[in-house]
DNA sequence: ATAAGTTTGGTAAAATTTTAACAATTTACA
DNA sequence: TGTAAATTGTTAAAATTTTACCAAACTTAT
């Protein structure tokens, strides 16, 4: 069960895939143990933030044992919401909307495609994997005729908030948002964003002021 | 100039794309001076962390009256490495590779692509706007004649950590990694992440544990 | 069974980051 | 020209996040 109070701090929340990410690999490997200094090696953060983090869900560890892999990890998905599947749509199938449809492992993750949207006649009717393509025009009463949890943005900035709006007034409740803007929603939807050309610059940044840190 | 001391934290860092894309807008809406207040209410950050952000690199502000749009704008280009241009390659071409590969707007911020590498028969040779598909085998070669400051990988997870390490022995500075994992390098190469999954189960948290927001 | 070695969870301290406050300076306008 | 309003850069305070520490509890080996 866990405590599992409101309160937890988006640092804790930005780690959390981190250690799904290596519990995943642990388990793969057939480790079925492990302490917080083991996985501060691998992941880098200290044993102590790890203990702590961990510590904001529950007390999932033993004294002098460590963590069981097994149960951490399912503890680990559990918070995370990965033990549920989530309806999925595509707005905008340029380059960007067919390498995220395409990417497999979102499905294995329970992440499940339902639609795609573009404006362009010449894709409309089309099918990919199943899945046709909608006119933009249809998108309203899609989302509400097939519970879709999560709406994924890849149309030109220009459009983008348009759609965001129009996905919020159509009761989605989460936002998987490509578009290098920042979308004004109404309370209670959430945006994730992948602001690629903010993480090239950072990129850039680093290198540029490289000699800072050697 | 600035002052541009080598400890700027992660945390500001992080939120210069931000300003960088917020004064463009500015300047293409013709706004030629704002306030730190005025900025706040763009960006969501309070006028006083505005402030301090920009002061660590200079005081490019003015009393009484704010600051200079077109000033301010080329001041965080050129902090964030922005005047300069980025020879980069991009290693597996993938869906993901070929969306990175078509986002002309790259280009135009400064990052020029001069290569792709795949291990695929079926595509090597092929021509991409003018840029030739490489056997992977050819990598070491062309990194070291053709100046390369930025690898992009976005190949499969398992061939990443190798890819990374080839690339930092051949001299490249930075890596934009768009593979599930965290590569080890050497000191003095700098590695961006972009994990897609990571920020999809964030948004899977987020929207799972929305009542606590509420 | 006992003792030595591990390791957690919680508390306290340290470090970092954000926010608040304000003197100094400039703008704007009467 | 003079005065009120605006706004920065800087310093100090508050809040948050990370790290250090250690008693309690478990494991392992003898």
């Amino acid at each position: 069960m866990g405590k599992q109070q409101g309160n937890i701090s988006t640092a804790v929340i930005r780690r959390l895939p981190k250690y799904h990410r290596y519990l995943k690999d642990l388990l793969d490997r057939e480790v079925y143990r492990i302490s917080s200094k083991e996985l501060s090696v691998l992941t880098g953060f200290t044993a102590s933030q790890i203990r702590q983090d961990l510590n904001n869900f529950g007390g999932f560890g033993q004294q002098g044992y460590g963590y069981n892999v097994e149960e951490l990890y399912k503890e680990i998905r559990s918070i995370m919401g990965l033990t549920k599947t989530y309806n999925t749509v595509i707005v905008g199938y340029g380059n960007l909307g067919q390498a995220i449809a395409n990417y497999t492992s979102f499905e294995k993750s329970g992440f499940s495609l339902k639609g795609l949207f573009d404006t362009n006649p010449e894709i409309i009717g089309n099918k990919v994997k199943d899945i046709y393509i909608h006119a933009l025009d249809e998108m309203e009463n899609f989302l509400k005729n097939n519970q879709i949890d999560i709406a994924i943005i890849s149309t030109p900035k220009a459009y983008a908030q348009d759609i965001a709006t129009r996905i919020s007034k159509a009761g989605v409740p989460g936002i998987w948002n490509f578009a290098p803007v920042d979308l004004k929603v109404p309370e209670g939807v959430i945006v994730e964003n992948v602001h690629l050309s903010d993480s090239l610059f950072i990129l850039s940044y680093l290198i540029s002021n490289q000699e800072d840190v050697e």
